[in-house]
Parts: structure tokens; sequence; C-alpha cells
DNA sequence: GATGGAAAAAGGTATGGACATTTATCGTGC
DNA sequence: GCACGATAAATGTCCATACCTTTTTCCATC
């Protein structure tokens, strides 16, 4: 009966010993025991109940996260975020956390900078005055250097920020945001608007695209139909991995 | 200078050591010290270089696997598959992976089973006779139960199956694959031919279907203007996780 | 009451060891 | 030559322990 290695909830014994604690802590999330929101015991009360030492509650805890039930925080706890599980796939592409993703994981090759003219509809799209004087930044986003182009994508900048334009031509990284750094530690961001906007053929044609992947012509049609998408990346450089993300329509969709 | 702390090609002493070395890794996997299909040093030889333990070379090469550099298997080693970078959402997406996630990841409910004669159209589409009598099965893919619908979805099944059919009404699991084990171990599958179609308007009134997601959007938008997609399922269940997909299109799209 | 610092609590990182399980290989015996 | 078992090698799982870092709490001080 009282089996040293068995985990209680679960007479199973076939797996390692994180898989099964995996699962009670999981029927527990969705059951309700964990109510979204609260905190769940922690790592050490974890591993007493079960008999176990951190190392496996951990274990089993990363698949927690993984999954989208919980958020860990060191000298806080683990709080429960869902009751269900949300896969990789649809956590992220169901909200913004995918475009978040693109922003940070994919690779960004600008073609070209211009100074234009602000005519009405992009005065109105980039919060500026007709006529006014501003730089236009046509870019392609790529899964990584010399993979599958994803998006093409213009952005815009105010006139003030003009010796920043020097740095952009031919610039390719990882992502593509501009920012000054104030004396008083204050960010301001230099590119206002970001329009993914369907590839003009010829640029198709110019970087001898083949016809895309799944996710190049999803994602293309996605913003084409969608008229305009407009995203403002925030890029925190003091801290390793803060990156915030604002995005909003440029006119309501039909729906 | 011999700082015990520092790692080898590495001078930086910021962060934890076992992302120190994920970036020396990384480096070495892009530039080719590791060629791809090549074994990587055993996790002991690397912790020996790193002067570190087995625990931290552990996590070093957990971030490699999870981003599509290496394969790791018990007994062999660990092989380099990729020389770049494969996020996540593109690696899966861009490839029939993506499906796979879905077809185990999600959930299928069975909306309603009938018994058909098949027309020209069908007969072609499934390999069947025309007038030959099938069953038709419809169902709804979800991301979870009660999660987001993803797209509406009409199976074939040829009639030497009907023994299998009563099992279909009210079905509801995280995939749908109907196989048989003959006593030789040969495996057969039911269902011949899996079409995704638009969903019907009154199936989305009866479900109460809220303006979709983008997963819902993008998925249905694709699988509509391709026309028809055929998917079939093989599931060998003496596998843990071996599942085998094979999609093509009914017709040749015009791209 | 506001401030600042100490202390507690929680997860994060790391060591060193042990044993289990899977896989490939090699040799032996048939 | 083939089957089979032993063996070695590599990753997988698990433990006990220690210390670090972050966050919160709370108390003493001003």
């Amino acid at each position: 009966m009282a089996d040293t290695t068995s985990v209680a909830g679960e007479a199973g014994s076939d797996g390692p010993r994180y898989a099964r604690i995996q699962k009670v802590l999981e029927e527990r999330l969705i059951g309700g025991v964990y109510p979204v929101g609260s905190l769940i015991p922690t790592e050490i009360e974890l591993a007493a109940e079960f008999n176990t030492s951190r190392f496996t509650i951990r274990e089993a805890l990363r698949y927690l996260r993984e999954h989208g039930y919980v958020e860990r925080r060191q000298g806080v706890g683990t709080r429960v975020i869902s009751s269900s599980p949300h896969s990789t796939f649809f956590r992220s592409f169901g909200s913004l956390e995918e475009l978040f993703q693109i922003a940070v994981e994919t690779y960004y090759v600008i073609l070209y900078t211009r100074r234009i003219a602000l005519d009405a509809e992009l005065a109105e799209l980039v919060g500026g005055l007709p006529g006014e004087e501003w730089f236009e930044v046509a870019g392609v986003r790529w899964t990584r250097p010399g993979g599958t182009p994803i998006c093409y994508i213009q952005s815009y900048i105010p006139a003030r920020f003009e010796h920043v334009i020097p740095l952009l031509d031919g610039h390719q990284g990882p992502f593509f945001a501009l920012l000054e750094r104030h004396s008083d530690g204050k960010i301001e961001e230099a590119v206002q608007e970001i329009r993914a906007l369907p590839m003009p053929a010829e640029i198709e044609r110019q970087l001898g695209l083949s016809k895309g992947s799944w996710a190049l012509q999803l994602l293309r049609r996605y913003l084409t139909d969608q008229g305009v998408l407009i995203a403002s990346f925030n890029w925190h450089p003091s801290d390793q991995m803060v990156y915030m993300m604002h995005i909003q329509r440029a006119k309501p969709s039909v729906d």
C-alpha cells in the first residue's frame, strides 16, 4: 500500500516521477484546487508533500510554466495564471505574444530610407501634420538571416531624429528599434509607427523570393486584409530581455 | 587572470554560468565548429572543458535543443541538426509540424455522422467509386475543451468500417483517428480522408462562436482559400508519440 | 508618518554524486 | 553468416545540499 515511490493521488508507477507529479498538479490546476490568481505551495512544501526532492518538483513545475498554467517569480512564488493549458502555438498566436516573438526572434533588413512629406493619410496615421517632413524606412523581416521573409514593413520617423537615419542604411539585425536615451535616463523612441504592408512585387522579385511558406502566406494575407497594422516597439537596453510592444489597428476592421 | 568562474571563449561574467556556456556553444554551432550532422562533445566532456558540473551543461543544452540547434538521444549523444536557430513558431509553422501540433494538442468534437453515397467529386477525393456507400463524419477542432474553435472538418470513412461509426457519435477527444489493429499487428486506418472546410454558418451559430482569435481567422481563411486540404493521420498506439501525417492538396492551387 | 535597513521567504543557480535507461558495438557461440 | 548476450557509452532521472538573487515584510529610526 504505502509504496514509497508512489505519488499522492496518482496510482500509476509508469514513467519518471516528475511526470507523475506534473499530472497531479495539472489536475489540481484544471480542477480549481489551486485557483487562478493564487499562489501554489512552494517548492519545499511540494517536495515534502510528494516525498521527493526540490529538483523533481522543479522539473514538474517547468512543464506547468511552459504550458501556460503558472508563472514563477523569484522572491514571490508560483502563481496560477490559467486553469487550462495553452499550447505554445495558440497561446502565442492568439495574442500579441506572437508578434512579440516575431519582433525579437526574427531578423530585420532595411532596404532603403528616404525623406518624405506627409500626405493626409500618413499624417493621421503617424500623428503628424500634412506636409510635415518625415523619414520613411522600408525593410523586410525574416525568420532568420537567409531564411524565410515574413513581411514588408514601412516605418516612419519624425524629422527631429534625422541624425539617426544614416545609421539605418544597410542595417541588419535581429530587430529594429531606435531609441534615444536622454541624460535623465528617460528613453525616447524614434520610430513612431511601423506599418506592415503587402510586399511590393518588385521587391519580391528583387529578393528572389520563392513562393513562401505558410507563415509568409498567412501572415501577409492577414496583415493585408487588416488594412494596416501599426506596431510600435520599445526596447529597454538596460534590461536584458524586457521588450514592450503596443499594437493597434490603424482603422477599425470590418470583422 | 585565470578567474575560475570565467568560461573559455567568453570573457563576460554577467548572468548565470549556463547562459554564458549557452552562448559559446551557440557560436560554435553557428560558426560550424560543430558541423551539422555531427555529435557534439558529451555532457561530461563539456563539463570538463568549461570546468563546471553536468547540471550547468544540461541547462545550456536544454536551450540549444529548444531552439532547434540539436537533438539529443539517450545512449547516442547530442547531434547538430541546424546551424541556425529556429523559432518555435516558424519551425513548426513553416512545415507540417504545425499541423501535427494541431492534431495532437487540440481537441476534436464530433457533431454528427451520417451515411452517404459518393458523388463524382467525393469519389475522386477519397478514392472510391461514385455511388459507393461511405460515412461522413463532421466535427470541429478546438484549441482545447471550451477553447477557441479552429476549423470545421468533414471526414470520410469507407462502409467496411461501419462497425466503428457508433463509437464516433458524441466522441470528444484530443484528436481523432480511427485505427484497426489486425492480428498480425498491422494497423489499418479507418478514416480515409479529412477535409478541412469553412465552417458552416449554422454550425457557427449553433456553437455560439465569438468572432474568433487570430488563429481561427488565419487558419480558416487559409484553409478556405486553399479550397480543400486533405490530411490523413496515422497513429501508432504502440508508440507513445509516433504520429505520422501526410498532407496533400485536393486540387492544385493557383499560387 | 516616512524612510531605511534587516530579515525572511521564495525561486534561481550550482555542485557532486548515484543509478536508470537507451542505444550501439563487439565478441562469442551456434 | 547470424543470433544473442555482454558491455560500454551517453543521456535521463533523482537526491542532498549549498549559496545567490529577488522580493516582500516589518521593525527601528528619524
